[in-house]
DNA sequence: AAATAAAACGGAGAGTGTCTCCGTAAAAAT
DNA sequence: ATTTTTACGGAGACACTCTCCGTTTTATTT
């Protein structure tokens, strides 16, 4: 037998489709990057020089075609989120990790309203993408509950949720600072009672 | 002269204006607040039984008709923090306001993207409402640093901030769990350093 | 109580965005 | 080369936004 375990034959996927499916993504992201989640998604299709049925068809929805976008930064934050656990002691690489949490939110504001799916609603959407940062704050979280800096009874998902909301704010002319402060009010208010 | 100091005469506002703009308040709110803020205007024309050119002359964008609709809402919050700087301790009174924010805003979730732009962006919209809120929680912060429980430099916007980012996401099955701890970690990330 | 003037109404319709459907075209398998 | 499977793409049905302007209603004047 030569064929891959996986069930059925299924054939070769076809390679107009692998190409269009990444075309769309660039010309997405860009758009999405400099005028924000609302764009028309026909005239991404257009710019992708692909029908509109095309983009549908490889993302039924905005929200599937936001995740996708995001994905790869997603996955940068949920790296970081290693890296800082190894080489920070806990408190601080959980604070270095809210801060560029909210850095890369901000940078782009297009997530935020899509975030908010993903720490509150019911939606299924952003499924993977969720769990991988949960993920990544629980790490962190736990770390620094076990190092005794931090309350133990505190929900990493709480903070998660503060942090989309300092997000969604950003756009004020301070927004870097406020974004600081607000993160050292959430560590400070984070740890035992004294 | 028999007219009225301000100005140019000007002529009674006529009776039929004023009885659509009350009808077109009461449905927009009833319906934002069953299926959120991005309800089609003209339905709402459609079931307040006028045109919607009616409805865009009263309220030209989406934004305003949002505010009109809330402005009520907002004022019962500038009222609740007198009521609870009288009748509470510094803390407690701002502990229990920012729990009425979250619980207001979280009901009808419509506000929270208007409220965005009112905490952070440079839109001009929520001018009025903007001002009654950030003078509420101002007052509050005021008091509960002069009584020595939080610290002199704290933002008070920067809470309200936080606030809206846990309104946002207010949906999850435990937001009321939720908002309650987060509020607790802000005032306890708030309180002067040890 | 008309007559007049001002103000407001309302809905048709132009412009734009969403999303589907299906005949056509391209790629993989044979 | 032929067949079969997969994907393309854009026309078009539907929905929403917002404006324009002829008509109607209301207030004022006589």
């Amino acid at each position: 037998m030569k064929k891959k375990s996986t069930r059925p034959p299924s054939r070769k996927p076809r390679a107009d489709a692998l190409r269009n499916r990444e075309r769309i993504l660039e010309i997405a992201k860009e758009a999405f990057t400099r005028s924000g989640a609302n764009i028309s998604l026909d005239d991404v299709a257009k710019q992708a020089g692909v029908g509109a049925g095309t983009l549908y068809r490889h993302f039924p929805t905005r929200d599937a075609l936001l995740e996708a976008v995001y994905r790869t930064e997603v996955a940068k934050l949920a790296e970081a989120e290693r890296k800082f656990a190894e080489t920070m002691p806990p408190v601080e690489a959980l604070r270095a990790w809210m801060l560029l949490f909210v850095d890369y939110i901000a940078a782009k504001q297009i997530i935020a309203p899509a975030l908010n799916t993903l720490v509150g609603g019911p939606s299924k959407l952003f499924e993977s993408s969720g769990a991988q940062i949960k993920g990544a704050i629980h790490a962190l979280v736990s770390r620094a509950i076990k190092s005794g800096e931090i309350r133990p009874d505190l929900d990493p998902l709480d903070l998660l949720r503060a942090l989309v909301g300092v997000s969604n704010v950003a756009s004020g002319p301070d927004w870097a600072q406020s974004a600081r402060r607000l993160v050292q009010i959430l560590i400070l208010g984070s740890r035992p009672a004294s």
